[in-house]
DNA sequence: CCATGCAGTTAACAACTGTTCTCTGTAATT
DNA sequence: AATTACAGAGAACAGTTGTTAACTGCATGG
């Protein structure tokens, strides 16, 4: 079913990621609320009204920045949380993956982080739908293991938001870290990997004997 | 030792707070990289170029709000942690006061929650030091409690953070329960303690066994 | 009582912003 | 082959921005 675009609406596509992919590059230093339509399009050296031809507004912009950072990453999430072995080894694992992501993505990263709480509202919401999203199947991922046995619905959500949440700000200091000095970055690094692991395992424990 | 101030620098003192509050008021809606100086000036009724008399930017001016809306908030987290009680009304207690809180001064909750990853870096560095000085008081009275027996002080600090950026959630999803339809706030409030209040509840229950 | 310091004003600057309208070239459709 | 649709260019708009300079009035310290 997939139709190969013709020469026209290619061109317009690329016009449109390259937009995408300038302003993510100017978010690094800004929040979406400064962020100017003919600063985008300057970046991308195309005229400013062509701007108008792919979004209304730059908060428009922002919306489908959190579709490109946070849509094609469920699947992940997915796979991770489902991974085997016991907990020690899954909380290795997940951030390992959580360092990874962030090393390959530092942009969306740092968006995400940067526009969750940020001033524009349309934003917000599309980031808090798409992390309750993630949420609900956490959830699902954790009322398959054996541990959640006699767990409520609503203390497998809580449990997931908790989860999700913990990821957030992981991601969050694994990108401070990135962007210090080189020489530091390996150590810091190291360091944020052990404290979230120490914190997911805590969180494990107590998760464990919950229903004592 | 406390000095009366001449007129001269009362009346300083007043426009500054002056400038201070109508930058908070116009941070509801935006992001501090998008506030512009006229802009506050404006606000106040004052001219652009008195500014400068008290902030050299509004980066400079983004600083000052930290301090205002964390400064006076260590004598409270310590009497918070240090309260007495079982856990679970010491968690009750917590979760109430944060709410409490950000009932008050929910303008300095939102700044905190939208700059602490914001897009101007000196302010980011600003949150960052003092939440880091909220983990080490955190810190410090955990140590106290005889729960914390036989704990390392990289496991108390890693659990204080745990604690302070749980707080932060909690507080910024109180905010977001304020923020909506008046009938459904009671609700949502409602909702909000409840989860954050099981999730501490889970943390707690984490650090109880954390030697086994 | 007079001289100084300084909070706040006024005016002007070049540079920038979002938005509208009109136009052009060319891929797509008929 | 002729017509249409439409991505992008270009120019112009009124309004905004941060920053500088020179000023005014008045509280303060000698």
């Amino acid at each position: 079913m997939s139709h190969t675009l013709g020469i026209r609406q290619a061109q317009k596509q690329k016009t449109r990621q390259a937009l995408l992919d300038a302003a993510l590059g100017l978010l690094e230093e800004q929040s979406l609320s400064s962020l100017g339509l003919r600063e985008v399009t300057r970046a991308v050296g195309v005229a400013p009204t062509a701007f108008y031809r792919h979004f209304r507004s730059t908060a428009d912009l922002g919306v489908a920045l959190v579709e490109e950072a946070l849509g094609s990453l469920h699947p992940m999430i997915r796979t991770t949380v489902s991974t085997t072995g016991d907990s020690e080894e899954r909380i290795t694992r997940t951030i390992e993956l959580i360092a990874r992501h962030v090393d390959g993505y530092p942009a969306h990263v740092r968006f995400i982080a940067r526009e969750r709480h940020g001033g524009v509202q349309p934003v917000r919401e599309a980031i808090r739908d798409q992390l309750a999203r993630f949420a609900l199947e956490v959830k699902d991922e954790l009322a398959k293991d054996p541990v959640s046995a006699g767990w409520t619905e609503d203390d497998l959500l809580m449990l997931a938001h908790l989860y999700v949440d913990q990821m957030l700000i992981t991601a969050s200091l694994f990108l401070e870290a990135l962007e210090g000095p080189e020489q530091e970055r390996e150590e810091r690094t190291r360091h944020v990997a052990q404290v979230a692991t120490r914190q997911m395992r805590l969180i494990g424990l107590g998760r464990h004997h919950w229903l004592d």
